[in-house]
DNA sequence: GTTTTGTAATAGTGTTACTATTAAATTTGT
DNA sequence: ACAAATTTAATAGTAACACTATTACAAAAC
């Protein structure tokens, strides 16, 4: 709980922070009781008064860290692909097989973190579930392009790249790998928030999930001839 | 401009509004102004009292017809989803052979409706302009639930379900229709928005739009051994 | 030990979402 | 035709929210 990444390389974005919350133990509490708070609430809900209240500080000493709450959120959510982006360069090193590199980077991507497995980052699952029911909101906005032109999307960018790489190299000839990534990216989140609240738009089951499934199929028949 | 619908048989849902802006001038006026601001300004800079000041009438006399903003946008998003059913019941109707009739419904639901063709309701193309940038918003919520309780999200789940069944008639054995037909309906949009903001997540470009080609290719490859 | 810098609290501002109340217009009953 | 009932919309608010200006305090640097 005291840390959400440890020894990640990847940087986050300096345009998404005033100051650096890994450089104080404030920083580090709002990071924390942010993610919670967020997960509870919901995003329109949470407001940084609440979140001043929760840790015992003032609103403007949030306003120090970040910028406002759409900034906390996208600095949350570059946590979150940082660390994915971390396991799938590590987990797919040593591969040779580019079928196999490529159903692990599905893996990565579509399963829903395991409580078992020691993951890069504590809080793992609580930041996929941000990811899975909030994320979408700080993309699809009316600002993204100011965003995206100062790298704010570079670390989510890389992510789908990675994987469009792979599948290059099984299928050199397929025209849509772009596509086909981030759809798959975003989908399998999307199939999570159906499969939870509106279960007749997917046949996954938070008992019974099959997202993983869905898209290793997908992906590999779509990919070849 | 002056109807959105017209000899549209789905009914709204009246859930969606405190009173039919069907049955009034005003009301008919809030929805097309509506439609216009939410386009240009974006669903988080849009207000009632900007919508007001747009039409010379008041804050109060909107929340007359809507609860909320967000209402307003689910009743537009269901105005588009009822006309495109009314499309895919109407234009599928006469035909006899199931691929043919897929291959027409992932055209009805993929492709950006054509300036040229008379489309069944005007503002046709603004709406899905709408349900492009604006629509997840009102859809990935904490009220979801209730929402979904009193029948909210029927028609989406009617266009849904109408293209699974034609999926379930090519090929009666694949495990993952619904799956597949909402991750289309949403990731066709998203591409969309992709190759406006964010080209790198995708192949498709404004200018050489290949979103309706990636699905048309995908599904078709899917659901077939 | 004085200056500089970092940190956080107080007290605000402007805007937004939403409501209570009242006035005017329209419809209805007789 | 005219009073009663109902619909419609404007005025004038409130409470909550996002965000900021200013100041007080503490630690670090010189």
């Amino acid at each position: 709980m005291n840390q959400i990444l440890s020894n990640i390389s990847i940087s986050i974005n300096k345009e998404l922070y005033v100051k650096d919350p890994h450089t104080s133990l404030l920083g580090k509490s709002i990071l924390n009781v942010a993610i919670d708070l967020i997960d509870n609430l919901g995003f329109e809900q949470f407001t940084f008064k609440k979140l001043a209240n929760e840790i015992k500080t003032s609103e403007a000493s949030i306003y120090r860290y970040f910028e406002n709450k759409h900034k906390l959120l996208l600095y949350l959510t570059n946590c979150y692909w940082a660390g994915i982006l971390t396991r799938l360069l590590f987990e797919t090193n040593n591969m040779t097989d580019p079928n196999l590199r490529l159903k692990k980077a599905i893996h990565i991507i579509t399963s829903f973190p395991d409580p078992a497995r020691d993951s890069l980052f504590t809080n793992e699952q609580i930041l996929k579930r941000i990811v899975i029911n909030e994320a979408v909101k700080a993309l699809i906005t009316k600002e993204v392009d100011q965003e995206n032109q100062v790298g704010i999307f570079s670390v989510y960018k890389d992510v789908v790249n990675a994987v469009v790489d792979i599948i290059l190299d099984i299928s050199p000839n397929y025209p849509y790998p772009n596509m086909l990534v981030s759809s798959m990216i975003e989908g399998s989140n999307q199939q999570r928030f159906f499969a939870e609240h509106l279960p007749r738009l997917t046949n996954s089951r938070k008992e019974a999930d099959l997202v993983e499934d869905f898209y290793m199929d997908l992906v590999f028949k779509t990919i070849k001839k």
